[in-house]
DNA sequence: GATGAATGAGGATTCATTCAT
DNA sequence: CATGAATGAATCCTCATTCAT
């Protein structure tokens, strides 16, 4: 699995792979709390339990943690893959993505950082890349979905299914930014928020 | 001490004033160019043609010239309240926002700034609040609109018109944020984007 | 004289100037005590009175130190132009320089001062140049001289006289190296440095 | 506890001296590409392609690299020392040394590492010892020749054959440094320096 | 209002070396 | 002998801000 294995799982690699862990956990929790320049690479060994030079043996320095970060990120999307892949109907697999990924942008931790991520990504090309990347496997997942929906007959006929699905991705977490800032919750958008991209996509009888 | 300081149209005063907007004008090209954290005062300065000193004359210090743009961003939304506050029916009225909107987020730079003020506003309140400010003012006159097409039977009956001209915005904007980062240009998305708000939206017969 | 002045002699400009001295003169002491690359810049700052900060105010940074060092190197060498630039015969100038010039590199400073210099001009081209050029006004004018002895018939007829001018050169610092590296000190060796360079260029009769 | 490593030209003593050879090399290269201080140990290790560690088990560290390369100095010395140690004529002997040794010297790399480790030798006085140890084998067997070419009359006699050596030494070393520096070839230079040498030395019939 | 020297804490990173494995 | 993770002091330099002029 990981690339640059050679003993597999010898013990010292496992220890290895834990402190490697420790540290981003610890960036993670920085990076929320205080925000990418706001956080010292110093805090961030510092939470880690790790001595300062020590964290260079791991990453690369403190673009790397937030580069391995972002490709963290791409696991976290991995139940959302899950649930657009199923072959129910489209607008029940629909409803249910929608549900889910509210629910998951309904935590301020995973808005915060991908904020914070994608804040990072407008001047760093490789950042740019990983989130685009991440974006694209949502969104082409969702894409088949409203595809199947259309031809079903389930959904409108859009004009262009991925700049739907990307669309919808947008109001997703466009609403999950504007609840962090306003310091309204989530619970209270999401109605409206499935009304609306629903009416925009069902099909009218 | 000098008389001149007192009158309000004073020279001395246009004066200043220009200063202000030099030094403006400058921080907006560096945060543009190299993002909030990345620009130092002295970049400011070096850049508005001003000494590092003065620059403290204008301003209480560098956060302080970001609330300054995040105040200046409000009157750039005044063509587009002056759009929402027209007479039209809604439909036209919103067909004529999402456009003008859309074509002004087309500019990657004022989708940028925005990103970095908002990216600032997630932990420091000032700047939050001048941003939700900002983005009240829009979602309130297009809730207007949105109320006023509804009553008149042109829009359909949405659960929360405010939540609804919010979620307007926020397709608007994530899109343009989506377009920054993919390098795909608004003029791609707009077609479709368009589509998705107003199928969304408008009364179906 | 200064290049940046605009208001010749402000007070300002004054203590600024002097800054800059206290910083270099610092910084000799550091580079002849430790070492260029030993030194650290808070050592220079420290010894100049200066706050660390403040020396980055008055120097680019401490490449930038040592290039100015080896810039004022170039007056130290004025008096040695003086007595090669006589009118005297060539004999007896070019003795007066030898010991003049041997004089001055009995001094462990001169000699360390540019040790250090020439060590750091092999991997740093601006140094080098600089270094370089230090050493050909000196050559030039050792040059000149021998020219002129060999015109009238008082220094052997040298198949090229800029370089036995370098060769002379280099005999001198060459044995102030030795000299500071063995301990020996300059003083014992001086007679035989003079006999062994006369006995090179004089003529014989 | 394994019984081969007290058998002194075992296979792991083989493989053990291998491995200090791999990295004295690899040292050298560093010091020659970067200077002493700006090479780090971790360099010197990766070059060698040995481990970090390991390094520690062959050296007691960076200083003792540098000191051991300086001894093996020595060895480069010993083509030379057979020259002078020649029965043929003093003049001879001695055009066959600056040739030889100016053509060693020619060699950047040769004069660059020998500049390396002068410049150490400043503040390091073990680094100095072996220094000035080495220049004295060489000055010493020179010494021997002029004493001889004096004897019989071919050299001049000079006041202090010992130092007079030095001084022929000093002359081809300072070229050589000033070579490198000025970057013109040596072979540009030789022609004047064994000029300059002979008619300092040779007798006068 | 205007200047830029002054401050010193803090920035990220590299250092030579040690040591458990 | 071999490994490379661990250490934390030291590296050079930048920071936003102040203040005497």
């Amino acid at each position: 699995m990981s690339e640059d294995t050679k003993k597999p799982g010898s013990a010292r690699e496992k220890a290895t792979a834990k402190r490697r862990n420790q540290i981003l956990e610890a960036a993670v929790m920085c990076f929320l709390e205080r925000g990418y320049h706001q956080t010292g690479v110093r805090d961030i060994a510092a939470r880690a339990g790790v001595s300062l030079g020590n964290l260079y043996n791991h990453f690369r320095g403190k673009h790397d943690v937030l580069v391995e970060i972002a490709m963290l990120e791409r696991r976290e999307l991995e139940p959302f893959l899950k649930v657009l892949n199923s072959n129910a109907p489209a607008p029940k697999v629909l409803k249910k993505f929608i549900r889910a990924y509210a629910n998951y942008l309904a935590a301020p931790e995973n808005v915060i950082l991908t904020l914070e991520i994608s804040s990072e990504a407008v001047r760093q090309q490789d950042i740019a890349r990983l989130f685009v990347e991440n974006r694209a496997r949502l969104t082409e997942a969702l894409e088949e979905v409203v595809r199947r929906g259309v031809e079903a007959g389930d959904l409108r006929a859009v004009p262009d299914p991925l700049q739907a699905s990307q669309l919808v991705i947008e109001v997703l977490e466009g609403s999950a930014y504007r609840s962090v800032l306003s310091e309204t919750p989530m619970s209270k958008i999401a109605g409206s928020m499935e009304d609306f991209i629903l009416s925009s996509l069902l099909a009218r009888r």
